[in-house]
DNA sequence: GGATTTTTTGCAACCGGTTGCAAATCGGCT
DNA sequence: AGCCGATTTGCAACCGGTTGCAAAAAATCC
């Protein structure tokens, strides 16, 4: 059926090594014997089988991707960015979805199973059991979006969550506020925990009141809307800093639903800045992070671990900016 | 390093086909065997590899996802669903994400390098060059979100955009609309034309003038913005079909920008019903799409498609549903 | 218990490539 | 022309599984 590298091999007259040799890199063939088996391949159509190539070199060119949060719009930006920086390599993104249920080591067998070359984790909520299991597997693990930790076991591409915080706080008593309230992710998200952390040092450093804290159950529009309803029945603040352009948005209609002006009455500072964050019924002053570098850092970074596994884990924390739109009060107190 | 088949009919002292077997769906082999050959394995940590087996049986399970709207939200669902259903079957999805530049050929013979048990093309506005060349390597084609036609040459699961059309154009006339305009999506995309096709054919049935017609560059929230500013600029009509919702919400922003109320004297109807449709900014009315059975429907096919490569052409368009919102002003004419 | 049928097992070839090694070829030099 | 070292080429083993076939073992029957 196929046309293989034999098929090549007999209609140019050569060996089948000749063949092999003139489709990988770096082998040693004469110009004529290329040009000859070239010939012979073009007109019959030939290609080499990855899978062949994978099974005699032990490696694929697969990457796994793994990811959890395929509810988020500003996800099909990431996984955008991602598939085409991999494609662009060579290189092919081998999908895992998260879902709650799914059990972490059957996932682990599987990537090894197709003997990926490495594995790119693309959560920041994601169980501690999977990192150790992919360590066990001993494939190449990149975390990005992960949290940093002065002493890694994996390598880790992402943002410091901690100084964002610190830059929010700042924003925010710039702006003037002096009264404000934190609605992040999922308690158990270490980058909502980090974020808070660092907004809560900044704050007390400069006398920002920031003790109403809240938590959405998930990084999704009704989780903060929710939240931000039960925050306005209990509390009153003169701004919020969400861990999340969705539940910001989420947030900010809860508000206005209740008639309350947008900055006028009440700030907000999202995080992401999605592509929504623009869209003129939000306009949100928000958080940018850098996802082309962090996605292009890790692929680097996965590259160059597949070429030596022994490589030092490594930590990489990119910088954020805050994007100013409409959604705080101008400068002036 | 890994360990292999081999290494397992060692320890168990019996036979490598042996081993095989047991890990082969439907081989013979006595039950004693079977327990012998495990239990090797499990102290062994053994897993066999699936790349050897895609070699000697030329199966990969391995499905090619090809999809080019990477922009629209919407696609986040869809993906969602796409990964999560291929995983729950034993396959997995071989990205491929097509820009504009990217060449057909190029990522057919990729795919045919991986040996992939067959493709889902996901995607209305695909290049024709892409499905012919897919038909040449004789590779399992379904192509999803597809425009029907009476003789396919694949097999297409989608919605029927004609009677879509139709539905609106009735639903409008129905809220007592008399005078309405289409904004469509780009003017090659197929499910535009269609939509618009049905929509027309409907209205001049039943006495609704929509002669105004305007179609934004892309799927996007910008594309509708400026589309129906420049609508705006040109007619006054009482309502306006968005070929999308991402479109209609830039264009319901465009609106209420120059002040107009929402759905007192500008109704709309957006298409897909995304999650955001729901959103308190929008409450949108819009067709829903079935994504869930379109998406289930479409790996079932694949799969028997996998079994019976002459398994003949079928066309399968499932029903869509209007959802109604807050866009249309009430039924009362 | 022996003949016959059915099931289980092992052998060996194969899937489509890669690669270390030794033989063959080439080019340059005296 | 003859010799030497560098390149190029082919042979054959290997990557880690599957599978048709025939022999061996077990089950069935009389």
């Amino acid at each position: 059926m196929a046309v293989t590298l034999k098929d090549v091999a007999e209609r140019a007259g050569v060996s089948r090594s000749a063949v092999s040799r003139t489709f990988t890199e770096g082998a040693s063939v004469s110009k004529k014997m290329r040009e000859k088996v070239l010939k012979a391949a073009r007109e019959l159509d030939y290609s080499p089988s990855l899978i062949a190539r994978s099974l005699a070199t032990s490696r694929t060119k697969l990457i796994g991707l793994v990811a959890n949060n395929y509810q988020n719009p500003v996800f099909v930006e990431v996984f955008d960015l991602y598939t085409r920086a991999l494609q662009e390599r060579g290189l092919r993104p081998l999908i895992v979805n998260l879902t709650d249920e799914s059990d972490p080591q059957a996932f682990v067998r599987m990537l090894h199973q197709y003997n990926v070359d490495g594995v790119i984790i693309a959560s920041s909520t994601l169980p501690q059991g999977y990192l150790t299991a992919f360590k066990d597997a001993r494939v190449p693990v990149v975390h990005t979006f992960g949290r940093a930790s002065p002493n890694p076991d994996f390598h880790i591409v992402g943002i410091d969550n901690i100084a964002c915080g610190e830059m929010v706080a700042q924003a925010l008593f710039d702006h003037g506020y002096r009264d404000v309230a934190f609605l992040g992710g999922p308690k158990t998200s270490t980058s909502t925990q980090d974020r808070l952390a660092g907004f809560e040092r900044r704050s007390a450093k400069i006398g920002l009141r920031s003790s109403v804290i809240r938590y959405a159950e998930g990084y999704t529009y009704n989780a903060g809307r929710r939240a931000m309803k039960s925050l306005l029945d209990e509390f009153e603040v003169e701004a919020v800093f969400c861990g999340d352009d969705l539940i910001c948005m989420g947030a900010m209609d809860a508000a206005r639903d209740r008639g309350i002006a947008i900055p006028e009455e009440l700030g907000f500072v999202g995080f992401n800045d999605m592509s929504m964050a623009s869209w003129s019924a939000y306009r949100l002053t928000t958080i940018r992070q850098p996802f082309k570098d962090i996605i292009l850092t890790s692929i680097e970074l996965i590259d160059r671990l597949v070429e030596n596994p022994a490589y030092p884990s490594e930590v990489k924390l990119l910088p954020c900016e805050l994007i100013e739109r409409n959604t705080l009060r101008s400068t002036s107190v």
